[in-house]
DNA sequence: AATACTGTACCGGCTGGACGGTACAGTCAG
DNA sequence: CTGACTGTACCGTCCAGCCGGTACAGTATT
């Protein structure tokens, strides 16, 4: 679990071919070809393409949950933590190398069998529940919450997300139904002016 | 445009395998024998497995087009006219036989090429300036359009949606940052009490 | 009225290619 | 000697798209 091993190699050249190609050109001759390695090597690390699909989400899901995790120990008021640290979580991503890459597997999962993505299923609820239960009124915790997942929608279906000040706006208005500060960029050097903002939409996936 | 034609039928039988069997059932063969048709007669009809889907995808933004057009008409109050049934078409699909069937369509755009859902994020773009500019706070109207997005999205990925007494007291308070009526319930027979509700996740998308 | 022709709707078998998975012999570091 | 691979050949299956039909309604020709 420490530095990268083939097995992660494997698993990021999967999330390129994804972000880059699209879910169908996911094969396994691709990935292994990606990742400069040959398919019985491929194999050897992954017994099936729905091994290759599962670990997929599975290391989203915890990229995402140690995010969180960080993201909220970092943040000191009690009330409305979880839902904070969750929109900050979603809304900008944690590597930004990664970009929003980290849903391939989501994606990869509901392409040829939703059942993979499962685990997942069960984090985002546990996540609801802290949210909902956050010391907020409960709609105003999950309104955001839910604004937090169409942001987070419109990112990976490569659809026009708000972007810049309009975007920028947004999550203000959100931290502030969230109980937060109006500024939340105490802890940010602010050399990167506009980095809150993405670009515009994935421009990913292609056939 | 009248009554349904072969084209109809080939369309719904299209997204009763996506929403049944899962995106991965969705061959031409099966296509036809769910319509009592042949291949070569569903050929006839569209060109490619990809017109196919391009149909699929256009007839559900036509259909919401029109369910959001419909509900607007019906809310007489100018400001916030366009988000309130934004809100409204998302959370609950007009035709309750079609459930979130609606959706088939980018599913499958999105699990064999992308760029087949290019239609929808225009209309979606379209739609989302039309919420921005809707006599709201701009902030407050995209929160609650983004909202409902995220609330579609969780039916369409099988996310366990919040659902029941939950669901309502959202929708209501999504409803109040509309500027909308607390009691929306003006037209609505109660005759199904708790029809707002959708039952659990979809528990579709099977392999 | 009979014949010939045309366009539309639809059928179903076939093929060629892609892809997941297997098998296996070989390499190389520790 | 073992465990972590590589490289390649191969198999079976699935599936999109093609193509050669059929049925039939309408229309023009004689």
């Amino acid at each position: 679990m420490s530095r990268p091993t083939r097995h992660d190699h494997l698993l990021a050249a999967a999330e390129r071919i994804v972000r880059r190609d699209g879910v169908g050109r996911l094969t396994l001759d691709a990935v292994a070809v990606e990742a400069g390695a040959s398919k019985g090597g491929l194999l050897y690390h992954f017994a099936s393409r729905d091994a290759l699909i599962t670990a997929m989400v599975e290391r989203h899901a915890t990229a995402f949950s140690a995010s969180l995790e960080a993201s909220m120990a970092a943040d000191p008021a009690p009330p409305g933590r979880w839902t904070r640290a969750y929109l900050r979580s979603s809304a900008s991503p944690a590597d930004p190398g990664d970009g929003d890459a980290a849903a391939t597997g989501l994606l990869a999962a509901m392409a040829s069998n939703p059942a993979l993505a499962d685990p997942l299923r069960e984090q985002y609820a546990a996540w609801r529940e802290r949210v909902a239960d956050d010391g907020l009124p409960e709609a105003d915790a999950m309104i955001v919450a839910l604004a937090a997942d169409g942001l987070w929608m419109a990112d990976l279906l490569g659809f026009a997300a708000p972007a810049g000040a309009q975007r920028r706006r947004i999550l203000a208005r959100l931290l502030e139904m969230a109980g937060g500060s109006d500024h939340p960029d105490h802890s940010r050097p602010s050399a990167a002016p506009a980095a809150t903002t993405r670009a515009e939409a994935p421009a990913s996936l292609r056939r």
